[in-house]
DNA sequence: TCTTGTGTTTGAACATGTTCAAGGAACAGT
DNA sequence: ACTGTTCCTTGAACATGTTCAAACACAAGA
């Protein structure tokens, strides 16, 4: 007998699986998280309303698979182009342009994940549990971008600075959602502008005259992460 | 013929409005907006289902009206309490904390407010159409704060503060209803620490060797501010 | 081939937000 | 008192996310 209870998923489900996926994101894409019901999925997928719920426990679920998804292909690729420039400001500009470059083809549902409950059991809120890998894994982005950078910082900055500068590309990610301008210019500007503000910032962090300042940031900062 | 088509609230119809809504904040207290439907809301206001659509569009309409209630009982509140403290940082904490005092009793679904879409066509989007007023008026009292406090400021600054104390103050929100901690200890730390290096910041904001930090922060602020 | 168990699929049923056509109540003008 | 208008109330009906018991498919063992 078999100890383990090895979930067995036969090729059929597997491909039934993804022909439900693909045609969730397709219409999520056409018509939005909210104007797409499980019913058109399901029909568009060819199977039943039940089937859906099979494979995916909520309709919000495929958002997260996605999400999943699409943090996964994205690693190998910032692993690889982090090493075109020493320069910290390049390095996130890469990791922020290609995290919306991924998005960009899903912003029609991809304000889902933000529309979520300060809930810890809400399971699309950028803060709860089953998020917590994928928030990880970009924190761990940011923080391969800082200590491969040339950039010189004060060492207790640089502890934090991975969670902050994820809080940053939140921000940015969140402005992108609610920029409406064509084209989304208004988030190309920010992001100009911004990036170059925050390595400044960074690096005016590290003069003796703002060490009072930094260390009274650092301590705000450590009584907020939890 | 009257011209004019005054909607004709009669006394009776205000009460029914007023049972309908009070049975809801009772039941969103209690329970939360999720888990509070709007039978229950209707059976307990001891009218049919369709009543309470007759004076709230949606359920998330009666959490707006209630939005607009607390912003309106929080003004005159908050013009009084502005005449003790001259200081800055005195006046800031009088607005955060009366405005958290206010929401306290309703923390269990006052987190609808942010719960929702990137959408301005959403009502309950803090940057939406619906919410304009009532934004534009916490804003308000930002630039009360700003205006007769003795704290002396560059005048490029005062002009945008208003707007970015009014973020500032959103984002305490917004993390109180994240803080699982205790009776929220952990956002009276924030507000604590926060302040202070606010105000120290808007402070030094003045020095000459900050200036051209300044614009560009301010530049900054001006493409991101619609 | 038949049986059995496991993994997959189905569609009816349910809960809940929302809409709406119909009915009732109050009141003004006749 | 009758009539019409306007405001208010009702409950059935609908749309959609979700659940679930039953049916089905298929492979392994008899």
């Amino acid at each position: 007998m078999t100890t383990a209870m090895k979930p067995h998923v036969t090729p059929r489900a597997e491909e039934t699986r993804k022909r439900i996926y693909e045609a969730a994101l397709e219409l999520f894409r056409e018509n939005g998280f909210e104007q797409t019901t499980m019913r058109d999925i399901a029909r568009k997928a060819d199977v039943a309303l039940g089937g859906a719920y099979y494979y995916f426990s909520s309709k919000e679920a495929i958002v997260l698979a996605f999400y999943h998804e699409m943090q996964q292909s994205n690693h190998d690729q910032i692993l690889e182009l982090m090493d075109k420039s020493k320069k910290l400001k390049d390095r996130l500009r890469t990791i922020i342009e290609k995290r919306l470059e991924l998005l960009m083809p899903n912003r029609r549902f991809c304000d889902a994940l933000f529309r979520h409950a300060p809930d810890s059991t809400d399971p699309l809120s950028p803060f709860s549990e089953e998020t917590h890998s994928i928030r990880e894994r970009a924190i761990q982005h940011m923080q391969i971008a800082v200590e491969g950078s040339d950039t010189r910082m004060p060492t207790d900055l640089k502890r934090h600075l991975p969670y902050l500068l994820w809080l940053y590309q939140m921000a940015i990610i969140l402005f992108w959602l609610y920029d409406r301008s064509s084209g989304q210019q208004r988030t190309q500007k920010l992001i100009d502008k911004s990036l170059g503000l925050v390595v400044s910032l960074i690096r005016i962090s590290g003069l003796p005259l703002m060490r009072p300042l930094r260390k009274t940031v650092l301590e705000l900062v450590e009584t907020v992460t939890p």
